[in-house]
DNA sequence: GTTATTGCAAACATTTTGCAATTAA
DNA sequence: TTAATTGCAAAATGTTTGCAATAAC
């Protein structure tokens, strides 16, 4: 389904500022905070305001039309989400990112550790990182 | 080794605000923020500058003494570390966190992903996130 | 005694909020 | 038309920095 549909159908209105960050963030392939977004917006001659980018990126998250990406230093980076639970992998050299499944993996340790721990497990954050193909060739 | 021979081998002395953090955290059993360690130290009767635990946790964190933990809202949460790299369940209900090994239950995995995208993986990040038993039971 | 470390206060950065003006439906 | 959404500006929050005073070695 479409992020409008989505969108509209959750009873929020497809605005003009949100149609500009799904665009930002789906042409990026990297993650953004939300004041890379303003700067780009504003390179391509559009002007929002950073209330408004914090507001829709709540919006959006809890849509799951974007996710937030976790790194060593920020966790403010977004990035636009493909349908179902993913993973990702990002390059440590570029910041690419890309997606990957992995949930058969990680069922098996899971189950463990609510053996172990006796946790009963809900949610699970995995990110990889890594260099990318073109980034391994440039050093 | 101790967390005091550690600093020392590193050329960092071993002063009260580092050993009442490390105290603090050690203690806890949850991640805690700077400004939660801000507050456990005063509750106890320690006034700690805030510059002082910053720059504290960044120099433990380098060590290896503590680390970072990430989750859905905050990403500054500070755990003390065991030796080793390990990965946390965290408690949605308390907080409470455990840490449990899980490399070899991965190392397929990344293998897996490596082939399919070409990144070659040099880190990663893996967190749970659940009820505890105590929650479970309360709930 | 020497030098790292601290505390303080100010600078800086990031995120949130209230409200009138705007715009999607 | 009317209600959600925006932009603005201010407030709140979180983090970093310079520097003199202090404390570890």
């Amino acid at each position: 389904m479409e992020w409008q549909a989505r969108l509209s159908k959750a009873g929020y209105r497809i605005s003009r500022p949100r149609g500009l960050i799904m665009a930002i963030l789906e042409k990026a392939g990297l993650p953004l905070s939300p004041l890379d977004i303003f700067n780009q917006a504003k390179q391509e001659g559009h002007l929002l305001s950073v209330a408004s980018i914090y507001r829709t990126l709540e919006v959006l998250t809890e849509l799951d039309l974007i996710k937030l990406v976790h790194t060593h230093s920020n966790c403010n980076g977004f990035v636009r989400a493909s349908i179902g639970h993913k993973h990702y992998v990002i390059c440590s050299g570029c910041e690419r990112i890309m997606e990957f499944d992995g949930m058969d993996d990680i069922s098996e340790l899971i189950d463990r550790v609510q053996g172990d721990t006796g946790f009963l497990i809900q949610k699970h954050l995995l990110q990889l990182f890594g260099l990318c193909p073109e980034c391994q060739r440039r050093s």
